[in-house]
DNA sequence: CGGAATTAGGATAAACTGCTCCGCAAAGAG
DNA sequence: CTCTTTGCGGAGCAGTTTATCCTAATTCCG
């Protein structure tokens, strides 16, 4: 309804990286895995939010991606400009190319305090809270409880 | 950010139809021109509008489309029924294959509200509403002011 | 009837998104 | 140094959406 699967995937993945232990690279796989989605995609993502500066990626073994320093306080509407591209909350409901308070389709004025609702939210929404609303266990990331992960976290912990 | 452009050349036209005189067939070449989209496609979605039973068409001479009897009181979500498909509003923001109450999204309490105001919105605004809307010339329906087909209209009017 | 105008419907092209594959570069371990 | 593991980057495939084109079928008019 809002978000490309691009976007979706990149939220959940910054979400889980942010409940890992801090500081320790996740493999792509991993987050993959865990997020059961299509590793070699998630792959092109992670790329995009190396270069958004939300992450530090690690080339080799013991290699993966960290947040980068204050990451944590990224808020979605961070995320959705590196993702969904900047302009993602400028455009008209139907779809006109201008579309301001003063020449306005006649959505305008009804549509505009929903699209304010959504970005006040999307903003914030940060990954420190998101990743803590997962770790208390109320809410869940992914769509099936994720039994093979579980055992290759515990090796790298234990490595 | 929400529709796609099937979508909104959809709504655009169907306010537009209902804009102009009624029982009066306006045609395809028209309304494309002068909502400025390509005349091809919005024909094939002046079909599915026809399928989904909002209008009438007629072949021939004298053709076009026109508003089914009570159409005018037709929402954008049944509108959207048509063009989206059904189930547009169900899926989770994270895009989750199940995201209820009770099994939720980290995400899930905090747009279940925004959901459903844009919902009730969509729900609200009708084809008549949106229609006058734009006859009182307080809001604009394409990008650019069409000069070219007024007089296209008045051949019409004047036959 | 014959011709012009118009929608119906099918085939297909073009663009975009989601997704895969492969070879390369980097980095740690032996 | 070599091998393995990992991310990087480019090419390309697949499905969907957007858009075009062409051939009917229908309807009006002369």
């Amino acid at each position: 309804m809002i978000l490309s699967r691009t976007s979706q995937y990149a939220i959940q993945a910054l979400i889980f990286i942010a409940t890992q232990p801090k500081g320790q690279p996740v493999l792509n796989r991993q987050i993959a895995s865990h997020l059961n989605v299509p590793p070699a995609y998630l792959a092109k993502i992670m790329q995009s939010l190396c270069k958004g500066n939300l992450l530090y990626s690690f080339r080799g073994r013991l290699g993966g991606f960290c947040l980068r320093e204050g990451a944590e306080k990224t808020d979605l509407l961070q995320v959705l400009a590196i993702t969904e591209g900047p302009g993602f909350a400028q455009d008209c409901v139907l779809g006109l190319k201008v579309c301001s308070d003063a020449t306005a389709c006649p959505m305008h004025t009804k549509w505009q305090p929903i699209k304010k609702k959504v970005l006040a939210l999307l903003k914030e929404q940060t990954l420190e809270k998101l990743a803590r609303a997962v770790q208390t266990g109320k809410y869940r990331l992914a769509d099936l409880p994720n039994t093979v992960l579980a055992p290759q976290r515990l090796e790298r912990e234990t490595a």
